[in-house]
DNA sequence: AAAATATATAAAAAAAAGTTTATATATTAA
DNA sequence: TTAATATATAAACTTTTTTTTATATATTTT
């Protein structure tokens, strides 16, 4: 479904949200967003699936890793997400963040969503 | 409660949207809402109050009859409203256009919805 | 090949939103 | 004052959405 109530009714959830604001700066894999958000797999799957029915982001499968980005392919979209990004509450976002570095950072390849074709590379 | 998340959840419904098309003109009472959308009146009071709630509408009373308007006081509210008028499908919104423009003209003062101040001023 | 991992999805359960019917309140009309 | 009308709200019910738990699939690692 992608009319107009449709995508309103994807932007209409907290956690929605968050994701949104955790993909702001470009590509973030599934289980970084699970870690991130501090919530369980199967509930950021579903989200993600809502976003994504309602054309609000793309997905790119590398290996056993998805990734998610933001889909600002129209203007009426782009508007709808950048006023997300900005309007979105410090407190929950930052937190959000906050748990998503410390977390890239301590599982140093050794955990999920490494970079195979980096690793491969070498 | 006037969070994000809450104010797109407000434009989630068809229902609502529909409201806000006929709301594009200017106040218009709550009886006229009823024929125009065709349906039964607590129906569309619940879905006043979700708009209401969100900020996107406001409230005057005339005596018996209560005068809803948009509510485009902020920037990112008229956006919204904005992209709604602009986005609903055409056949709805004319139905319910027409739908209301013949109540209004047979109803004729005799029905709900006659404006009082107007006809105590003569 | 076997084990482990990431993710999606299905099924069941819980929570929230929307609908309907009935009614209360305020106001106007008679 | 009594009757009628407009609207909101409450209660019961239905539908939709979200959450949880379990599992299947694809892929990688060993």
């Amino acid at each position: 479904m992608n009319n107009l109530a449709n995508v309103f009714k994807a932007l209409s959830d907290e956690t929605r949200l968050r994701i949104i604001k955790l993909l702001e700066k470009g590509e973030v894999c599934v289980c970084d967003l699970v870690a991130g958000l501090d919530l369980i797999q199967p509930k950021v799957s579903f989200h993600l699936t809502v976003l994504k029915d309602a054309g609000l982001v793309r997905s790119r499968k590398e290996g056993k890793w998805m990734h998610y980005r933001l889909d600002e392919s129209d203007a009426f979209k782009r508007f709808l997400i950048l006023s997300v990004l900005e309007r979105m509450p410090q407190d929950t976002t930052t937190a959000d963040a906050a748990r998503l570095k410390k977390w890239t950072l301590q599982k140093n390849g050794s955990t999920c969503c490494t970079v195979v074709s980096r690793r491969n590379k070498k």
